[in-house]
DNA sequence: TCTGGGGTCCTAGGACCC
DNA sequence: TCTGGGGTCCTAGGACCC
């Protein structure tokens, strides 16, 4: 059964756009956390050389910064218009196999019912409702799919859509690809295919199965079968997470372990309503810190620490006493940390606890449990963190700061307004 | 001055067992 | 000279993805 793909383009970007029409034709890029590295470009932008990832001060250094538009990222506006235009695939195709925020499969059942011309009006119609324009892809593999969506975001002939429904254009379509171009085959691999003097997918797909494996192990021969049509690669649900980060830089350096102590809490009960929110319990709390690996002329210290609760558990004071007791253990006095997150696994469903025989504590913890729902309830009505521990020292508990903007922080110059998802944020229309 | 964040899966090697 | 063999489980690190 062949797979289809939407992918949206540029898609931060777009998003931006969607509510800056002014910008529909100009460069602009997205910046990750901190305005710290390029993550999305137009294709404007991407004309311009501006490469993924290239840190932002840099395009001061090349002298693109005045043409170019810069946001902040804006993850709430992002989430919302990705739920839109997911929404808005499942109407049209059933069911959907999201993939990433801006990606998504969908089961086709033959290529008889799915022709070039409904692909391309499947890609108007998400653009007329959403703003967001996408390109889309059918091929009966996953990894094909991804190769028919390229093509139908490079050859602007396809209007927006590519199907790959036949071999002649699957072999034909291989041989234009990079191997490095094609899903699943990272950066690491390049090296070894470039010196076996493979450069196109077509060269990939034709090597023995044997050597493919012995090179490039189980995902070489997944990649590989792909390739050659062979449908392999599985569409699961990973709904429930199996570990959970929340991890930030910090746009000026943390020196005291008060100051990261109050990080990391943030960061830990973060995490623990990610956790709730999956109705999923964690065993393992573990922290980690690291100083700023581009300063030379500092003391390097990176390091983790790992505590095991006795009973899994997802309420947020358990969760941040294992944190800071992890953190206490790593702080190293006269560091100045650039970064530090909280990472939670031994992820279980929550009505499957296993409790420990040396448990003393399971009262309070069902006290706790039901104290965290009541918590929770009131946070997603009043903003999170409306109801925090005093550990924690939300965004609006700390003293306020010069600009630039920081918040927890965090460096936000060129934030957009949360337009679709903040009733104070609603766009203004004068007549 | 300024360099992201959040995931999954596989593999190799160690610990342990009979 | 020559130091079992086979299995499981766990973990850290590598590779990949967006």
């Amino acid at each position: 059964m062949p797979f289809g793909l939407v992918d949206c383009n540029n898609f931060f970007v777009s998003c931006e756009r969607v509510f800056r029409p002014d910008l529909a034709t100009k460069p602009v890029v997205v910046l990750s956390n901190n305005d710290g590295c390029v993550v999305s470009r137009s294709n404007e932008a991407k004309q311009m050389g501006i490469p993924m990832g290239m840190p932002f001060f840099r395009l001061r250094e090349f002298d693109v910064e005045k043409r170019v538009t810069p946001f902040s990222s804006n993850y709430t506006l992002y989430a919302d218009m990705s739920h839109r235009v997911m929404q808005l695939l499942a109407s049209e195709v059933g069911d959907i196999i999201p993939y990433s925020i801006d990606e998504s499969f969908f089961a086709v059942d033959s290529f008889a019912n799915f022709s070039h011309d409904r692909a391309v009006q499947l890609s108007a119609k998400i653009l007329k409702c959403t703003g967001i324009p996408v390109s889309v892809g059918v091929a009966p593999t996953m990894t094909l799919a991804k190769v028919a969506c390229r093509y139908a975001k490079k050859v602007k002939g396809y209007h927006g859509a590519c199907l790959i429904d036949n071999d002649t254009k699957r072999q034909k379509a291989i041989q234009h690809i990079d191997i490095g171009d094609v899903w699943g085959i990272g950066r690491r691999s390049l090296p070894r295919l470039k010196a076996m003097g493979i450069v196109t997918a077509a060269d990939y797909a034709q090597l023995e199965e044997l050597q493919v494996k012995r090179q490039f192990g189980i995902n070489g021969i997944r990649t590989w079968q792909e390739l050659n049509g062979i449908s392999v690669v599985k569409a699961e649900d990973h709904d429930a997470k199996q570990s959970i980060c929340t991890s930030r830089s910090f746009a000026e350096m943390v020196t005291t372990e008060e100051q990261l102590l109050t990080h990391v809490s943030n960061f830990a009960a973060q995490c623990a309503l990610k956790l709730r929110q999956q109705q999923s319990v964690a065993q393992s709390v573990m922290v980690f810190v690291s100083s700023n690996r581009f300063r030379d002329d500092m003391e390097q210290y990176a390091n983790a620490a790992t505590v095991m609760l006795d009973v899994a558990a997802s309420n947020t004071p358990e969760i941040v006493r294992a944190a800071n007791a992890a953190m206490h253990s790593i702080y190293k006095k006269g560091v100045s940390y650039k970064k530090a997150g909280v990472v939670l696994s031994s992820i279980s469903p929550n009505h499957a606890v296993q409790t420990s025989i040396f448990d003393t504590a399971s009262e309070q913890r069902s006290r706790n449990d039901r104290l965290m729902a009541v918590i929770d309830k009131i946070n997603s009505k009043n903003g999170r963190d409306a109801v925090h521990l005093a550990s924690q020292q939300p965004d609006d508990a700390q003293p306020a700061k010069e600009t630039p903007i920081f918040n927890n922080n965090l460096r936000r110059e060129h934030m957009s307004r949360c337009f679709t998802t903040n009733f104070n944020d609603i766009i203004d229309v004068h007549v």
